[in-house]
DNA sequence: AATCACTACCTTGTGTTCCAAGGTACCCTG
DNA sequence: CAGGGTACCTTGGAACACAAGGTAGTGATT
């Protein structure tokens, strides 16, 4: 399997619930936004599982609207316990973004810094 | 189940791996290490094995030490495969990070920049 | 009217990963 | 010789993303 998909785990829910935030979205459209903003790699097959259990969580709320041409799009929109949700995960992954950096520099920077 | 250990998910075995390129380290100090630069939660259990497999990869070799006070402790030291390894994980880990702070970001920043 | 391609949704099975919990064993101090 | 710190390892479980496959609507081409 790809490495990469592992750096998605728990990253793509996120993702998902800041681009609702940004502006109420579809799930095929999502993928994408996503692709557009450098996350190539995200399939469909993920995210759809993700969005129904956000949905049931009341992280969003989803709603229906005819598309110009195909079936019918599945909107989602964010609610209040969602915006809460990703504040928190944005939080979290800042983190450990940030934990992540500082272990992949030191690798060239200084040497014996401490210890 | 814990959100924040999702995060980890590939990440962990880069993690690793940049530290050992430092500076040839031993498991039970790693998660120390780790710590110590922020990424908490990193518990015993998850980091054995993930040596194991590293050094059976030839992404890292293994020696033995004593100790001033206690058992023996393995080191690992990279070898050459590895420091290709971590090359390529940390590119792929620099563009995720990129897209994924863009998807935060852009959520209070400029709306319609493009399409 | 049949086919194709695009849009758009959803489900199942599989593999990977991390963790909690537990176990082993060494060493030093009281 | 019991306790606590050091140091290693294994097992069972849960969460997750993906590939592959399926259903359907629309519009254009044949």
């Amino acid at each position: 399997m790809e490495h990469r998909s592992q750096l998605l785990k728990g990253v793509l829910d996120m993702c998902l619930l800041a681009l609702i935030a940004e502006q109420p979205s579809y799930g095929y459209e999502m993928v994408r936004k996503l692709e557009d903003r450098g996350l190539d790699l995200v399939s469909e097959g993920s995210i759809y599982p993700l969005l129904s259990r956000m949905q049931h969580q009341h992280l969003v709320e989803g709603f229906y609207e005819n598309s110009p041409a195909g079936p019918v799009r599945k909107y989602y929109r964010i609610r209040r316990e969602g915006e809460e949700h990703l504040a928190r995960w944005s939080e979290d992954w800042t983190r450990l973004a940030t934990g992540v950096e500082e272990v992949l520099q030191r690798r060239d920077g200084s040497k014996g810094v401490r210890k």
